[in-house]
DNA sequence: CGAATGATATACT
DNA sequence: GTATATCATTCGA
């Protein structure tokens, strides 16, 4: 049960990072309450010249700027003025890539989870989706750019594994508009399941 | 299937 | 500075 450390997240690769985050478990700590889950969707964003990331082109604005900080930081952002999505920043400092995290099993704080999210939603699905996951987590746009190290929200290694042919690639979700980059294979999804 | 909902990027005046 | 289109989505009809 160690704290990833800084070298796990500053490697170059974020394809890499992203499948290696399948199994690992984001802890939050907000308002005095820690949830945890176990990871098992993410999609990798890599860097200027991927048309589907925030900071292609090299668009470096107030909102992306977290995702130009070295590998270990979190980049938080709005999405259709409703959900906040979290993403783990990687790399070194100045190369804009991110591992957005899209889904997970419960493993601490359910209740709280429960709460956050609402009473329409059955546990089965509190996790499901990248929106659903940071509001059960408690996870706002007030984090963005914060530790990985030593912020309130860390991702651990609790030694759950996951059989490298359980884990699913595919194109990334709601990225029609990045042309050909919208068929790369950097999202990497496991059933609940399939994680010992 | 489509409304909800607001920050953000971009293109204007 | 102001306008407007767009968006790494979700939930309920």
């Amino acid at each position: 049960m160690t704290t990833l450390s800084k070298n796990f997240y500053t490697r170059d690769d974020v394809v890499k990072i992203s499948r290696a985050l399948i199994g690992k478990v984001l802890v939050s700590t907000v308002g005095g309450i820690v949830t945890s889950a176990i990871i098992t969707e993410t999609e990798a964003y890599a860097g200027i010249r991927d048309r589907a990331s925030h900071a292609y082109g090299d668009r470096r604005t107030a909102r992306t700027e977290p995702m130009y900080a070295e590998g270990g930081t979190t980049y938080v952002y709005l999405c259709y003025g409703i959900h906040h999505l979290f993403n783990v920043v990687t790399g070194r400092a100045g190369a804009p890539n991110a591992v957005l995290v899209r889904a997970g099993a419960p493993l601490q704080g359910l209740d709280t989870m429960r709460e956050r999210r609402g009473r329409s939603a059955p546990d089965s699905r509190l996790l499901s989706a990248p929106g659903s996951l940071a509001k059960a987590l408690g996870i706002t746009t007030a984090l963005t750019g914060t530790s990985l190290i030593d912020g309130a929200i860390r991702i651990e290694n609790h030694g759950f594994r996951v059989a490298p042919s359980k884990i699913v690639t595919g194109p990334r979700v709601g990225v029609d508009y990045a042309g050909a980059d919208a068929r790369l294979p950097y999202r990497f999804r496991v059933d609940p399941a399939d994680v010992r």
